[in-house]
DNA sequence: CCACCGTCGGTGACCAAGTCACACGGCGTC
DNA sequence: GACGCCGTGTGACTTGGTCACCGACGGTGG
């Protein structure tokens, strides 16, 4: 079948696969429905499959012995997580963990079946390697920011980036820059101060968003 | 030929690669020597082709915008500089830079040949995954690292890895860490005073290498 | 309805790191 | 021998991270 329920049509760069290798490829994927708040793989037990997304999202974060972590991506529709299957390619382990945000369906590749269409398919192996270059490219830029741009500017960016009233706590938000909930929390306060935003228990309303936009203009 | 000159030999994971292939790679890739100080790619110019480094060593770091930089990895003898390759199949360009530390011999395969030998020969593919995989996960404890942990241990870390004394500059070692000179230079400075290396221009001395041993083995 | 409790946010004190400015000294060159 | 560059040392200040602790909100269960 090839009608609308299948799943393949979510992955518009693998329209180009021949109907073998699509026939293949639905014949051993194991479509899989995870629960928000399920972990897909962590530093101990990485996933022994190749994941692709077709709906909902994984949140792929890097937690440090002091407790304080950094959101390097997120997987979401017609994605895939590379980035893990790589792992097992390259025999290392990352210190990085996969969280499940909202209620996710996803397909599962066995390694072995993943294995023979990279080598039998051009389409599939240009899918895999494109999606793992954007990926690094990715997460190369989140650290980079983390380790030489400054909080503010990058806060107002995330704010900024985020739409409507920012429902968050300001741990997640530290998380998601890689800093600390005070640091957050005094920053957060100090933009309102200066009337940029209004803050809530778990959200933040946007008052002046030009002006925000200024700040995350900034240089450094 | 396949004598004692033939560069495959520096690859023992290409050591499976069959007849064919071996010919195929040895027709196509181009010997090249890079002196040193030689910038073999950039944020602006990518490389269009596969690097496989014979002799010598490739330095890849980021630099950002206030000129602080950090060295991500090196790429050594029997090594392959596959990141770049993926930035060009991800068509992202990361913003990091490619020097030549000590006079290097190397081998090109350009793009098409690469992606020819991807396709056909599992030896070849494995080699550049594996590659790819051990890379990804260096980089990211490396920066990790700057994200996370304090800078003592980790210099401490790094004198200790290093052989004999130090000859490198504050700001090397700067790089090297992803900080600042005045940091690495206080630091050092404080070493000194506690006994465990003795400072020259360009060089570190250590006296007490079981003192720093201890340092580096400390907690963030 | 109210007491309890867990989570979230705010804050002060302190330490570590990054930035800026500048001074000093060795070493090579002209 | 004077000049100038480069590597280093340092003080002053800002920003970020940690620790400790408090108070406020919101839900739950008597």
């Amino acid at each position: 079948m090839n009608g609308p329920g299948d799943w393949l049509s979510f992955f518009p760069e693998l329209a180009g696969l021949s109907g073998d290798h699509r026939t293949r490829l639905r014949e051993r994927a194991h479509r899989v429905e995870v629960p928000a708040g399920a972990i897909v793989f962590s530093p101990g037990a990485p996933c022994g499959a190749y994941l692709l997304v077709l709906e909902g999202s994984v949140r792929v974060q890097m937690i440090a012995d002091t407790g304080r972590q950094i959101v390097l991506y997120r997987v979401r529709r017609g994605e895939s997580c590379v980035l893990t299957t790589a792992a097992l390619l390259g025999e290392e382990a990352y210190a990085a963990e996969g969280v499940v945000e909202t209620p996710t369906s996803a397909v599962t590749v066995p390694r072995p079946v993943f294995d023979e269409l990279v080598a039998v398919s051009d389409v599939f192996r240009r899918f895999v390697f494109t999606g793992y270059g954007r990926r690094v490219a990715e997460i190369l830029a989140t650290m980079q920011a983390a380790v030489f741009h400054r909080v503010e500017p990058r806060l107002a960016r995330l704010l900024c980036a985020t739409p409507a009233p920012v429902t968050a706590t300001h741990q997640e938000i530290a998380a998601e820059l890689g800093t600390a909930r005070e640091v957050v929390s005094r920053h957060l306060k100090a933009f309102e101060r200066r009337g940029l935003v209004r803050l809530g228990r778990g959200v933040v309303e946007i008052v002046d968003r030009p002006g925000l936009d200024r700040l995350a203009e900034l240089p450094a």
